[in-house]
DNA sequence: GCGGAACGGTGGCTCAGCCACTGGTCCGCA
DNA sequence: TGCGGACCAGTGGCTGAGCCACCGTTCCGC
């Protein structure tokens, strides 16, 4: 059993998770003012102060944005919003994973081009030791968190600190569901096998290699995923 | 002069600042606990209630992890942060904008290559009106937001909404310093003549012209982004 | 020797209250 | 009648004290 598995939502996650909903689900209009916070409160019985944890959280994600004396105004999020919005819209519409997975192909693409010329001989040597994990990991669980620290590395490899930071913005999108896309990773041998013309073309420095690699990998990979993302929505969709 | 004339900094805002900072600073080491609540609250001069308030914040950037009973541990954010740190690390340290200039450089490219095979015709049409209003602004300040828009625009022409966010998060990330980087908008005709071809070819449904518009509009603005910026921190320097 | 109870320390959350900011109203003066 | 300033009601900002829940350790009794 893995630390993540049991979350202890406090209070105040509950509380965010259910605000969040409430304006995804359009209960509150984007552009228009929350309830006073007073109100709000009562109305989802907790405290103020709790309220404002929440919110806080909320603002700095930038789904609202409060002014003293004002209010608190639902910002449309979809126009100004970061991808950091993306884990709680995936989470909540899965008709973004779709265009995540496109986005992270096109990206991950760019970013094998480059690791292959920049890359360091530390950074292959590393490259070489972390697939090897995922080879030898014990479940498509650990699995797949092995192959996620390899496109960290080739991240880090491009010399470009940003990439790592969008690479980890793109994961982090698919994290909160990530136990119902570990299909690709139930062989963790043929995952391996899979990832390793990517890694062997940019230990080589061959970026258009890479490149191509990187494509075939992220779209073979994609489409084992959503595969098994549809198949358990029509058992659902039955049952 | 009680408070900054201009902007409203919360108790909260400042403390988050200053924690933020003195954690970038290596004051806080990533992987160690911070000091207990109570004592960071006095240490800071403010109740631990606010003090949560800002610890909560920085959170959901990713940047410590609480856990009940246990503390408060700075995270190695550089390794599992995501992009949206991106603005506090570029107003940190102005090495950030090289990288994250390049990474726009590669992804605006692909967004337009894109958006050239996907625009609707309505999306054309706001394409040119957007360019309109760059050339028509009345100063670099304006035609740099109006600028932005049409970056906006173009991301929204990929038909994925998740262009669109990281288009966002990347602006987000140098807007705080904005102010210093308009060189490229202080003649909003001449910007507009810049971004023309971008969108033309987008409009003309030109994937490759596109791309390469893009990728020279990207790489000139760019230039004089940094070298303004170079110009100034000479001029700091010396002074 | 070992297992469970107790303890000290930590964060989670609540409560009641006061302060500060905003926008509108209303009154007094010209 | 017009207008400017004082006032007021409503809103978020922040406080301080307090209690609860959780964790790791220690210590005691079996």
């Amino acid at each position: 059993m893995t630390v993540e598995s049991i979350q202890h939502q406090s209070v105040v996650d509950l509380l965010e998770a259910r605000l969040r909903e409430d304006i995804l689900r359009g209960r509150h209009t984007p552009g228009t003012l929350l309830p006073p916070e007073r109100e709000l409160a009562a109305g989802y019985g907790v405290t103020r102060t709790t309220l404002k944890h929440a919110l806080s959280r909320l603002e700095q994600a930038g789904m609202v944005s409060t002014r003293h004396g004002i209010g608190t105004r639902v910002r449309d999020f979809l126009r100004v919003g970061g991808a950091d919005l993306l884990p709680m819209l995936a989470s909540q519409d899965s008709g973004w994973l779709v265009e995540i997975f496109e986005v992270r192909r096109h990206i991950g693409s760019l970013i094998a081009r480059r690791a292959a010329t920049r890359r360091t001989a530390r950074q292959s040597r590393r490259l070489a030791e972390l697939l090897e994990a995922v080879a030898a990991a014990p479940d498509a669980d650990a699995a797949q968190l092995a192959d996620v620290e390899v496109h960290r590395e080739l991240a880090r490899a491009t010399g470009n600190r940003v990439y790592l930071l969008l690479t980890n913005t793109l994961f982090n999108a698919y994290m909160p569901v990530r136990r119902a896309l570990c299909a690709p990773f139930e062989d963790p041998a043929k995952a391996a096998a899979r990832l390793d013309p990517v890694v062997r073309a940019v230990i080589d420095r061959r970026p258009q290699d890479a490149e191509r690699a990187a494509e075939r990998y992220l779209r073979e990979t994609e489409k084992l995923m959503l595969g098994a993302l549809d198949k358990a929505n029509q058992a659902h969709a039955i049952r």
